[in-house]
DNA sequence: ATGGTTGAGCGTCAA
């Protein structure tokens, strides 16, 4: 027997600021799971009470002041995994991994915010782009060297738009970090370790799809010069169980909103 | 080419 599970991810920016939002994530979604990154906040100042109020009885947060910080909400048991490396040594709260106690067996969750990189899309004249690039490659062996991976999904703002069609326009983004040959190629490579996106699984690769707009835009709708920086992998047993998935562009559209929108996949696991 | 906006938390830095 398998059972529905529905996994979201959202870059919040700010737990704080927007945990009201979560009310109308989880109205909109009925998530079973919520990936969060941008949280910045400590995990002294976490709101313990947040996830409750919304339904999510189990919790693993890693945080830090001011920047990064990630958080899984959720309605099934979870144990945190303790196996990953503090990546690139920086023990800047990028990634959080459980296990998620589903009654049909055990499901891997990972969730990551990959570093965004600076404006430079030079390692030798931006620390920031090196990190970024060093940060993916890094994960890539990570999971490369373990056994192929199964009943496991990895999510996450991870800050790169891989296709052609993950960004506004394939030819303007080449040199802007997100979009760059390098960065499209690592995350690619990453996602070859036996991963299957998840949300691609449903859109054919040359329908464009995006799940950030910047905040420096008049009329975000209007302009649309978006880009799909965040993610849903699963490994390949759970492919054929892929339900469905939603990209809440509405979201964009909430009240004091992220610049991202949550990404949610359905599947029986 | 440049500038445009937001958050954390009080300087600016990061995005």
């Amino acid at each position: 027997m398998t059972q529905r599970l529905r996994i979201a991810t959202w870059n919040i920016n700010s737990l704080r600021l927007r945990r009201a939002l979560l009310g109308r994530l989880v109205e909109a979604l009925d998530p079973d799971v919520i990936c969060l990154q941008e949280t910045k906040v400590p995990d002294e100042l976490f709101p313990a009470d947040a996830p409750a109020e919304f339904g999510f009885n189990h919790v693993a947060f890693r945080g830090m002041k001011s920047y990064n910080g990630v958080a899984i909400l959720s309605r099934v048991p979870l144990s945190p995994l303790t196996t990953a490396p503090d990546w690139c040594g920086k023990g800047d709260c990028r990634h959080i991994s459980v296990m998620l106690d589903v009654p049909s067996g055990p499901v891997e969750l990972h969730n990551f915010y990959v570093p965004a990189g600076g404006d430079i899309p030079d390692r030798t004249q931006n620390a920031k782009f090196a990190h970024k690039l060093d940060f993916v490659s890094e994960a890539t062996l990570w999971f490369a060297a373990r056994p192929p991976l199964t009943r496991a999904v990895l999510v996450g703002d991870l800050n790169i738009a891989p296709l052609e069609h993950d960004v506004w326009s394939h030819k303007q983004l080449l040199d802007v970090v997100s979009h760059t040959p390098p960065e499209t190629a690592g995350l690619l490579a990453w996602q070859q370790t036996r991963f299957v996106d998840a949300v691609r699984h449903f859109v054919p690769a040359d329908e464009k799809l995006y799940t950030w707009w910047s905040y420096r835009n008049r009329d975000w709708r209007a302009s649309n010069r978006g880009r799909r920086l965040d993610h849903i992998w699963v490994s390949p047993d759970l492919q054929d169980g892929l339900v469905g998935q939603t990209i809440l562009t509405d979201a964009r559209d909430w009240p004091q909103t992220s610049d991202h929108v949550p990404v949610c996949v359905e599947m029986e696991a």
